[in-house]
DNA sequence: TGCCAGGTCATGG
DNA sequence: CCATGACATGGC
């Protein structure tokens, strides 16, 4: 499927766009030419940071606004508004410095949901494999432009819903398959209602999530962070994990309540960014993974 | 070759 | 509450 391109640019400011699709919170961006392709909702985008304040934008026509790349990229957050609210302690200053121009998402809470089903102890790569035979497999074809792999959209619950549990295994998600139908089933049935998250006290969004099977604290805290659902989801997974407990507890090992309490606590209104920066910091730095 | 991966669940102190 | 093991699969 060829289609013509329409093209845009944005000006930004602390905007890293390759540390944020690598950040291990959407599993689809792929490096191509100097940018990343990948698809949001139903299109082909092609992105590419062209210099330190500018974003420039490909996408399969016709496109007649780009306000659902704005909202994706999350383009108008004054990040060092929100950098401003963080707690001035030397860790997460140093974590910002390393990581200047690190940025949420604003994904589809279907997608993402999907995705951090299948993340539970799998490497980054191998979620990204899982995501992509999916969408191969299961997604609709989307326009993209004479030259370009062909590329799918990720597959809706409804369709995911209707498979058998052994057809979504045989996508290599092991023991994540009827997980990954349940929540399906859920969603397609509107049983679950994804839009309705970002209204909700956070406590009862991840309450509603976490009714799913498979679906535990962390990946409740990953899909309302990186929907853009809930500013204060702190998703705490072994690497975050890890980095608290040496950079804040370095003394003692703190209780699994103590350390809820203090991530719901001490890093401020946009707790989630300070997490991505805790995250990134120690995922880069440290060698390897 | 074996260890381990952006966890969660069931079980037993 | 806290600890432990199982759960599939595959990269390194």
């Amino acid at each position: 499927m060829s289609v013509a391109v329409c093209a845009e640019s944005f000006r930004v400011a602390d905007y890293d766009l390759a540390a944020t699709l690598q950040s291990g919170q959407a599993f689809r961006w792929t490096p191509q030419g100097g940018g990343w392709e990948g698809v949001i909702g139903q299109r082909w985008v092609r992105l590419r940071q062209t210099a330190s304040d500018r974003i420039d934008a490909e996408a399969a026509a016709p496109v007649a606004h780009w306000n659902w790349l704005r909202g994706y990229l999350r383009l108008d957050d004054n990040l060092a508004a929100m950098l401003a609210t963080f707690p001035p302690d030397p860790p997460l200053q140093a974590a910002c410095t390393a990581c200047r121009g690190l940025r949420l998402l604003a994904q589809d809470p279907w997608e993402c949901l999907a995705s951090f089903i299948l993340s539970s102890t799998k490497q980054i790569v191998q979620i990204r494999q899982i995501v992509e035979r999916l969408c191969v497999r299961f997604g609709t074809a989307v326009e993209s432009p004479a030259g370009t792999p062909s590329w799918r959209a990720f597959p809706s619950a409804e369709r995911l819903a209707a498979l058998p549990e052994e057809t979504l295994r045989s996508c290599g998600m092991g023991f994540r398959a009827p997980y990954l139908l349940a929540a399906a089933r859920a969603v397609a049935a509107g049983q679950l209602d994804l839009a309705a998250l970002p209204h909700l006290p956070l406590s009862t969004a991840l309450a509603r999530l976490q009714t799913l099977p498979g679906v535990g604290p962390k990946i409740a805290h990953c899909v309302l962070l990186f929907t853009g659902a809930h500013e204060t989801a702190f998703p705490v997974d072994v690497w975050v994990f890890r980095a608290l407990r040496q950079l804040y507890f370095p003394r003692r090992q703190p209780s699994a309540a103590r350390l809820r309490q203090f991530t719901a606590t001490h890093f401020g209104p946009h707790a989630g960014l300070a997490q991505q920066y805790l995250f990134h910091h120690v995922r880069t730095q440290i060698p390897r993974s």
